[in-house]
RNA sequence: GCCUUCGUAGUUCAAUGGAUAGAACAGGGCUCUUCUAAGGCCUUGAUGUAGGUUCGAUUCCUACCGAAGGCACCA
């Protein structure tokens, strides 16, 4: 990468201790890259570099604090080159060779998928990619929560409204109505002590499976629920490699809970807890006590998680990394369960890594699958898709194009809203405001994309061929972005946070939709049009990485 | 009460301790005999409050105000 051949020549150049501080100017037209020096320095060291110069750089010029950098007409046309001939385009060696796991989304059979999972998807499956491009080998996992108060709730639902276990024809329709049985069962646990006890009896039943009714339904449902999730997964681009299941964790978890009994873990109450404000370390956030036997017996939710981890790294025995994606409100539990992991195997502490995110909420509240006010993900993608068609309607494309821009198009627009802000910020859920097709959204990016193709088909058919040899007279911002590429991808690979990227990318869009608006690119009169004709093969091909990147495919027309 | 995260245009979001705090939406005005107008070009508008560290603070520290999440048998 340029950036640090040019932070390594300053460095040996003005023999500094520590690393040069390279950044790019706020406004693009004092140069590419500024060095920040001091008033006392700042002739000097610019004199220096001057004698020094490398040929990438053609002008080096002070401004205040800043040496700028404005690189060469001939950097950019070589960096057009280069773009046209990586194959790993935006590719680093961050994590070269290592072999890292990535869990995310985690809905659980008999609830409703909904947008907080949508999140979680977006979001696991960008990072994973992230980790893929820079060099690691990636294997994405799924965690289920097949047992629990949840499926009782989903069953008792379902027992007392017989209709909704008619076996339709579309699995989105069933899998709907047990989200509906899940959403009386639970107002029925909270506010009805007599329903309150059926469910819990019918919990029993579920684990023990003493109940043939039980049984059958149970057995249909998890099909249902798991098949409809199958179905999102393959809208949004998603293929898990691993699926671990809660149920099975139990016993593993429990074992491990019980070998350390007496070290780790101690009795209270008649429960097996971790008292892990006993580990607080000064400058770090604080541990709490949290239950991992309950007093009748049973394993809870941090047991599983113990036995999970356990799981994931038999499963993959050389594991580097281990990485979970929840929301934020499982940060400090989950600090708890990875400080009792550490303590048992300490040589895992360093590659577990939780990465959480905001939480999807509406503007009066939290949404709460358990009170049934959720937005579930196949109705936000299908509310979507239904905007997109009304959108696309008077185009001309086969049906088959048609269904697959709409379904490209929609979840474009709905991930591109949940990665365009960093990782941790909560998105206040508005259907006009979350999903846009304009600006600085998906669709836009698609856009910029399709029109790029169109006119480079145009190129094609009037037998304009690329060529970044000729040297135009005046370099565009597009240049002076799409080199930038590799660097925001090492930043976001970095600091697993793909809304570098996305923010880029607009950027980018944005830059490339005003050279288009203000030239015609393919012009048998223009000498340069086969230059301009390569700077949108550029475009194309930055945008189109970039893209899949974010976990979004780019429509070759829409 | 304690812990964590966060307060930036009317709204939704940006800004590795650096230059004049960027976009988008909403509002106002232009722009399709030209490669897709989901576009382009103008335009109005913001760092919660009070201190501190620094040559320089939206960014780091302290206090206050406000929001979200968490704090023992749910996940």
């Amino acid at each position: 990468m340029i950036q640090d051949k040019i932070k390594n020549w300053i460095k040996e150049t003005l023999k500094l201790e520590g690393e040069a501080v390279l950044m790019h100017p706020k406004d693009i037209k004092n140069g590419d890259y500024a060095f920040v020096s001091m008033p006392e320095h700042i002739g000097a060291q610019a004199k220096k570099l001057k004698e020094h110069q490398l040929p990438e750089i053609e002008t080096i010029e002070i401004a205040g604090r800043f040496i700028n950098f404005h690189l060469s007409h001939q950097f950019f046309s070589s960096s057009i080159e280069e773009i046209l001939n990586n194959k790993n385009l935006g590719g680093n060696n961050l994590l070269a060779d290592k072999k890292i796991m990535v869990e995310y989304t985690q809905p659980n059979p008999f609830k409703p998928f909904h947008i907080g999972h949508l999140m979680s998807n977006a979001i696991g499956e960008s990072i994973s990619r992230l980790v893929e491009i820079s060099g690691a080998e990636v294997s994405r996992a799924n965690y289920q929560g097949d047992v629990g108060l949840h499926v009782a709730r989903a069953i008792w639902g379902l027992m007392k409204d017989v209709k909704l276990q008619e076996q339709v024809d579309s699995i989105a329709i069933q899998s709907h109505n047990i989200g509906l049985a899940y959403a009386d069962g639970s107002a029925a646990y909270e506010n009805d002590p007599n329903s309150k006890k059926e469910i819990d009896e019918i919990n029993m039943k579920v684990y023990t499976r003493e109940s043939d009714k039980i049984n059958a339904i149970y057995d249909w449902g998890f099909k249902v629920t798991m098949e409809a999730f199958e179905d999102l997964y393959k809208k949004l681009g998603t293929k898990f490699d691993f699926y671990f299941i809660e149920s099975a964790m139990a016993d593993i978890g429990s074992d491990i809970v019980n070998d350390n009994l007496g070290k780790i873990f101690e009795n209270s109450d008649g429960a097996i807890v971790f008292k892990a404000e006993k580990y607080n370390i000064e400058g770090q956030p604080k541990l709490h006590t949290r239950v991992f036997i309950t007093s009748n017996n049973l394993p809870t939710y941090e047991t599983k998680e113990l036995g999970l981890t356990m799981e994931k790294f038999k499963t993959i025995p050389d594991m580097d990394r281990s990485i979970v994606v929840t929301a934020k409100e499982q940060m400090d539990y989950m600090r708890v369960v990875t400080k009792a992991i550490s303590l048992i195997h300490p040589e895992y502490e360093k590659k577990m890594l939780h990465i959480t995110h905001g939480m999807m909420r509406f503007a009066d509240g939290k949404m709460s699958s358990r009170k049934g006010n959720v937005i579930t993900g196949e109705s936000l993608i299908s509310d979507t898709e239904a905007l997109v068609t009304e959108k696309i309607k008077e185009r001309s494309f086969d049906q088959i194009t048609k269904d697959k821009i709409i379904n490209d198009v929609a979840v474009a627009a709905i991930k591109y809203s949940i990665l365009k802000q960093n990782t941790g910020g909560d998105i206040v859920y508005d259907f006009e405001n979350s999903i846009s097709f304009e600006g600085d959204s998906g669709p836009y990016l698609q856009y910029s994309y399709a029109r790029a193709n169109s006119v480079l088909e145009k190129a094609k058919a009037e037998n304009i061929l690329p060529d970044f040899k000729i040297l135009p007279a005046e370099i565009t911002e597009v240049e002076k972005l799409l080199y930038r590429f590799p660097e925001i991808v090492a930043r976001s690979a970095a600091e697993y946070e793909p809304h570098y990227i996305a923010n880029y990318l607009i950027e980018v869009a944005r830059s490339f939709n005003s050279f288009y608006g203000n030239n015609q690119i393919v012009n048998k009169d223009d000498k340069e049009s086969s230059y301009k004709v390569a700077l949108t093969f550029a475009f194309a091909f930055v945008l189109k990485k970039g893209l899949h990147l974010l976990g979004i495919s780019a429509p070759e027309k829409m």
